[in-house]
DNA sequence: ATCCCGAGGG
DNA sequence: CCCTCTGGAT
């Protein structure tokens, strides 16, 4: 006989914040221009990677203005270890012109404007909205946090925008940024893509994978 | 659907 | 060797 359906989101809630009092991102940032170079860079690319680099980035060029004068080669070099560096180095250069054109220097605290930005699309706006502003405009889907909600239950689509409006519709809006932040601390230390650690995981009991077997 | 791309783990 | 890492643009 099939089990009754414990599992609530408010559930899910209750259980990451006792496993994770404090979830931020791991990223290294002094100012939302950093935070948002910072996660343009993290595309497809360890937090411990782009830790590595941009303290070297910052120091060189500091602001939107500085960098977006850089020579494309010079900031390849230097953030070539991230992966993707001729796109990345063409998206953070000229993320700096406009907002050093357009947003008077600094970078804008609306969804809209934030992905007119080359390299920023959903997930990394709602990274910096949060992060830096403290909005919960949406919820930030990347690849722990897809991984993670599915085998949750939360969804059952591949797309992340689809992802991201299941969790919204499940989820206070005061939960959405710290979720993020939860999820990929979940997905990055016990449930993760190769070998999950669920006999460790803080959602065991009300994880679909064992209910009902 | 495909491309961009290096680093680390197994 | 293969898989994965806080994706985004074409």
């Amino acid at each position: 006989m099939k089990k009754t359906r414990i599992f609530l989101p408010r559930e899910v809630v209750k259980r990451l914040r006792k496993s994770y009092p404090a979830p931020a991102t791991a990223l290294k940032w002094q100012s939302p221009w950093e935070l948002l170079v910072a996660t343009i860079l993290s595309a497809q690319c360890t937090d411990v990677q782009v830790n590595k680099i941009t303290p070297g980035l910052f120091s060189r060029w500091p602001d939107p203005k500085s960098l977006s004068m850089a020579d494309p080669q010079e900031v390849q070099e230097v953030i070539r270890p991230a992966g993707f560096f001729r796109t990345k180095s063409r998206n953070i250069i000229q993320a700096g012109e406009i907002i050093n054109r357009r947003f008077q220097g600094r970078v804008p605290a609306d969804m809209e404007d934030l992905m007119s930005l080359p390299g920023v699309a959903s997930k990394t706006a709602n990274i910096v909205l949060y992060g830096a502003y403290g909005i919960n405009a949406g919820v930030a889907v990347d690849t722990h946090v897809k991984r993670t909600a599915r085998r949750l239950g939360l969804t059952r689509s591949q797309d992340p925008g689809k992802i991201e409006k299941d969790l919204m519709s499940q989820f206070e809006q005061d939960d959405w940024g710290d979720l993020n932040h939860m999820l990929v601390l979940l997905g990055r230390e016990t449930c993760r893509a190769r070998k999950p650690l669920c006999g460790e995981c803080p959602l065991f009991e009300i994880c679909p994978k064992f209910i009902s077997i």
